[in-house]
DNA sequence: TTGTGTTTTACGACCTC
DNA sequence: GAGGTCGTAAAACACAA
């Protein structure tokens, strides 16, 4: 009966008490007492429930962050690969620039960040009028030989900072 | 049988309406 | 003042060793 009128409603108008103690033979501040308990139990109840569900999006959120960590790591190697291709490229044209010019060509004069080993600054191109004079510099020029256009992975890179 | 953990009952202190 | 929550003690109960 307690359970029932629990279920029916949580708090215990004084009739209610009244008559509840005197359907079950007991004293009303026992009626009392019992509905205090028991919406103690319920509330604890319900804490576990939204313990339970917390828990489980705090998991999925570690997962998430797992998936996420593991990603920067991908992309970082990615980044030193580049860069290191960037730098063996840069290190042909120089050569070309140096030598006869034979099987490489110039394809593009970027302006270069001193901060940076790649820019995404405009590309002009090269030779062309003006304002830097005429003194092609290391961090000035970037030379795309032929053969690097033979390798998708290169060609993605440059085409990532516009450079094809 | 006994030690231990869990549940239930009851109470006091304090708060709100 | 009645009735609420919160924290806690004691009794009752369940159960493994």
């Amino acid at each position: 009966m307690l359970e029932l009128s629990f279920r029916e409603e949580r708090k215990l108008e004084t009739g209610r008490k009244v008559h509840l103690a005197a359907e079950l033979g007991l004293d009303p501040k026992q009626v009392a007492v019992w509905f205090q308990n028991r919406r103690a139990r319920h509330k604890s109840k319900l804490l576990e429930e939204e313990f339970a569900k917390l828990k489980q999006a705090h998991d999925a959120a570690i997962l998430h962050k797992c998936h996420l960590e593991n990603e920067v790591m991908r992309l970082k190697d990615k980044l030193v690969l580049a860069e290191e291709e960037l730098t063996r490229f840069r290190s042909a044209g120089n050569h070309a620039v140096s030598g006869d010019g034979g099987d490489v060509m110039a394809r593009a004069v970027c302006s270069g960040s001193p901060s940076s080993s790649f820019s995404t600054g405009t590309c002009q191109q090269p030779g062309g009028g003006g304002g830097g004079g005429d003194h092609l510099g290391d961090d000035d020029l970037l030379y795309v030989p032929d053969y690097a256009y033979a390798d998708s992975s290169v060609v993605e890179w440059f085409s990532l900072y516009g450079l094809m």
